[in-house]
DNA sequence: ATGTCCACTAGGAGTGGA
């Protein structure tokens, strides 16, 4: 089974992106982020076309996640409870993968912070307890937790290094909510299958950023334990941050994980 | 080089966000 996470930056800008990596890549479920549409105006018919059904939980111009999937699907949880008013930013839904529970697979859009002196900062931190807490009872022994967490978990991830250390994405403060992510039994599952390897996800747009190679590992995949002994596979779909038949890529590629079964 | 891209409001180019 093949799953993916990527912030599109814009389902209605990337729609014709988004077909071209589908048809490459076929993977079985993906959690996309950063929609910025209603659910309302989300295109079901071109994925339908593809192959793919999808749940959405959208907003109008920000935020928004969905998890497009060929297997049988159905919604758990719509929202971040508590944390409503930060934008569509949660969607949990259960995958028919043929098993008697089915894998629980939830996909995220974590708040940016804007910067360290900004509101959005202390509220990026509040959102994550509030997410640490909602996991705390709602994990299964098959969970999936993917997304851009707008947080780098280590100084290998960031094109810094160590010289990151401390600004936005890179603080003491946001490694420790990840940390109590990972502590409810969710490993990173591409630094599970690769444990030295430096793969960033997203690069910004402006100052040539992708060919000076000045990226971050922000776009994650945790899986539970018994996921993360299946793991075959685990990378950065690289190729796809480039322009595509002079389409332009979103500024994060897709992040891919394949499982045996 | 804060050098790009996206969505919105507008009915063209500026604004805010990442």
């Amino acid at each position: 089974m093949k799953l993916a996470t990527w912030n599109v930056n814009g389902m209605k800008a990337r729609l014709e992106f988004m077909r071209l990596w589908l048809a490459d890549r076929a993977p079985d479920v993906v959690g996309l982020q950063e929609l910025k549409l209603t659910d309302d105006s989300f295109p079901h018919d071109a994925f339908a076309e593809l192959g793919y059904r999808a749940l959405t939980h959208g907003q109008k111009s920000w935020n928004g996640v969905a998890v497009l999937s060929r297997l049988p699907m159905e919604a758990v949880q719509v929202g971040l409870p508590g944390q409503e008013a930060f934008g569509s930013r949660l969607l949990t839904v259960r995958i028919d993968d043929g098993s008697a529970d089915g894998l629980q697979f939830t996909t995220v859009y974590c708040p940016n912070g804007k910067t360290l002196e900004h509101a959005d900062y202390p509220a990026k931190l509040a959102w994550f307890d509030s997410l640490a807490e909602h996991l705390e009872t709602a994990l299964e022994p098959s969970s999936i937790l993917c997304g851009d967490f707008n947080i780098v978990p280590d100084p290998l991830d960031s094109w810094m290094g160590t010289d990151g250390e401390g600004r936005l994405f890179h603080t003491a403060a946001e490694r420790a909510r990840l940390s109590r992510i990972n502590d409810l039994g969710l490993a990173d599952l591409f630094r599970h299958r690769n444990p030295d390897t430096q793969a960033f996800s997203w690069w910004d747009y402006r100052g040539g950023a992708f060919h000076r190679k000045q990226g971050l590992r922000i776009d994650l995949v945790l899986g539970t334990a018994d996921l993360a002994a299946r793991v075959t596979e685990a990378g950065t779909d690289r190729d796809y941050r480039k322009k595509q038949e002079g389409l332009t890529a979103s500024d994060h590629a897709p992040v891919i994980v394949e499982l045996d079964g």
